[in-house]
DNA sequence: CTGAAAGCGCTTACAG
DNA sequence: CTGAAAGCGCTTACAG
């Protein structure tokens, strides 16, 4: 058993509150210098550290946040919850890792549990539109944030970036390299990523006077599995796209295992773009043309959210929007293409 | 605010001890069955949860495992740390992680917090050899794990494989392919995988008559970039070799990116081999040879390990010790010869 | 400068 | 069948 309070008050023959003011380093109050010295050396003697949870629930504050995602094996979320545990720790937190494989009844599982154990703040990275565990957890009064998806528009705290905008940007720079017949690897449509970035593939469409028809429009999930299924859906079209915009990298890497399968070739048979950046998007070979969004970022900007929002006592639905940026790699474009694109790419990151 | 048994048992006009029963369905104690209806309606009018942390202070349970770990974007600790997860959470528990990247200060702080925050038991895959850090973790009387490296040989409870017969198996594969001048991208010398998989290596060629020579084994650390760095040495030797093991997938990941650079055909030019086998392993192409391990599984048992020794209340050095298997993919052979190999593994792991 | 008390929110042996 | 008490290990306002 780890030595309590008493004990040492016993040892050093002083009141436990004595121990724990000097533990404590109470600036208020002057503790004799020799009773000092004595307790300081029982302290390093023992190890002295107090206990958490006694100290937890005297002071209503667990020093843990939860993370809840839907899979760590996903790059995009072991780089989030980097970014997460290096804006909480300066602060003496540690992270609790919830995953929930995408099913509702996990996530709402794994935060009635984290509500019980008081952690003292939430970031969810695995929220659905219109979730009703979202909305459980807004009426608990805790600090929490969403990440990378919201889920009520504009209610919640929340870091993320504009899909939308995002979407659009990897779609035109498809249109803007000659392609017409363009398919899209979409996200679920019950969740924000899922339609923004089907929103903004379509604008980019119509925007140019193309059309972004149904039957290019294949729902792929977030994963690798999902985009190989897509991917042998659009190719087996009649007239199958020249490109395609992927909602996810991981999505993209499954519209490579097709492409490979096929005998097609990246980026001349099928070109390709991505979303998100995941560091495996820049060794796929070819590099995979993507949206870079800041995802670790987004994780200490999360944290840091949750952690204003300990301070101030209050849950403010603030929103931390990033601006997403396209990265040309060789996924949709010769030798050549490409280095002109990075300087372009670049100068445009340094603005 | 949430409820408290007190605030209850106020409503229900009875103790806050009759409150608590009822919430933990008490077997010996019977109650009321009007009493019981009265209280059992309001708890789920109130969906009263009780406050976790006064529980474990009572209890002396917090039902948290904590994972300490290099670093969570490693594909390897993705899996592993999923593997804990499912252990654990048929038990009600949730795990804190804790990432080190290979600092031992890191480490250290990550564990006295840990300590401090009562967490029930831990996991711990970054040790060092002779690490202090697991000395200390030891006389700490708390439930304990480590997985895939260990430190001091036989003293602490253990889940991992064989790393000499893994990599004895590795290169010997490279032997019997016909090569003969075979380097050895090496992992650390303070981390039992990277001295055992050297002792692996060594131990072939030596059986193999043939020499390992020390210019032959470049030290890459376990990730990307020393494989790359160590790759470069060796192939800017007089005599590069024509085959490489790799320490892990991610220094073969490495060791791909270079021979690639360098214009080097894989297999042909150089053959890799790998350990772990990751996801990406056989995502890559050629796919990744490399000396499966069972991650996942890694995983739960660790945290099967650790539960054993919090239900039984003692810390048991007790070792589960898994077998590696040789996977055979393209990057150490020819279409053709993979097929076979395919094969035979596939029938070596029913056995 | 230091002690004694109260209390954080539970659980459970002990009474009755 | 239910209540009252003690206690888990801390912190801190209140005394003195």
């Amino acid at each position: 058993m780890p030595t309590t309070l008493k004990e040492l008050a016993a040892r050093a023959k002083v009141h436990p509150s004595t121990v724990s003011r000097v533990v404590n380093q109470d600036p208020s109050l002057r503790i004799g210098p020799t009773t000092r010295a004595r307790i300081e050396a029982l302290l390093r003697e023992t190890e002295y550290r107090p206990n958490g949870v006694a100290r937890g629930l005297k002071l209503r504050q667990t020093l843990v946040l939860a993370v809840v995602i839907p899979d760590i094996t996903n790059p995009f979320f072991g780089a989030l919850f980097r970014g997460i545990e290096d804006g909480a720790a300066p602060r003496g937190y540690q992270v609790l890792l919830c995953n929930t494989d995408g099913s509702p009844d996990r996530q709402r599982a794994h935060l009635h549990s984290l509500i019980a154990r008081r952690v003292d703040g939430v970031i969810l990275a695995s929220s659905f539109l219109k979730d009703q565990a979202v909305r459980w957890l807004r009426h608990q009064r805790i600090p929490y944030a969403l990440v990378n998806r919201f889920s009520d528009e504009g209610l919640d705290p929340f870091v993320g970036s504009d899909d939308v905008i995002g979407a659009r940007l990897a779609t035109q720079h498809l249109i803007s390299s000659g392609h017409v017949r363009i398919g899209h690897l979409a996200g679920q449509s019950t969740v924000s990523t899922g339609v923004l970035r089907r929103r903004g593939f379509q604008m980019a469409m119509v925007e140019s006077r193309l059309r972004a028809e149904p039957e290019l429009q294949a729902e792929a999930g977030f994963v690798e599995d999902g985009g190989m299924r897509a991917t042998e859906r659009l190719m087996a079209l009649q007239e199958p796209p020249t490109a395609v915009f992927a909602v996810t990298d991981m999505v993209a890497v499954g519209a490579y295992g097709v492409a490979r399968r096929l005998g097609l070739r990246v980026p001349e048979d099928l070109a390709i773009v991505g979303y998100n950046d995941i560091p495996l998007a820049g060794r796929l070979i070819p590099g995979l043309t993507t949206v870079h969004v800041p995802i670790h970022e987004f994780g200490s900007a999360a944290a840091r959210l949750v952690l204003e929002q300990i301070d101030s006592g209050q849950v403010t639905p603030k929103r931390v929007v990033y601006a997403p940026q396209l990265v040309i790699r060789g996924s949709t474009a010769s030798g050549a293409e490409v280095l002109n694109a990075v300087n372009v790419a670049s100068r445009g990151i340094g603005e």
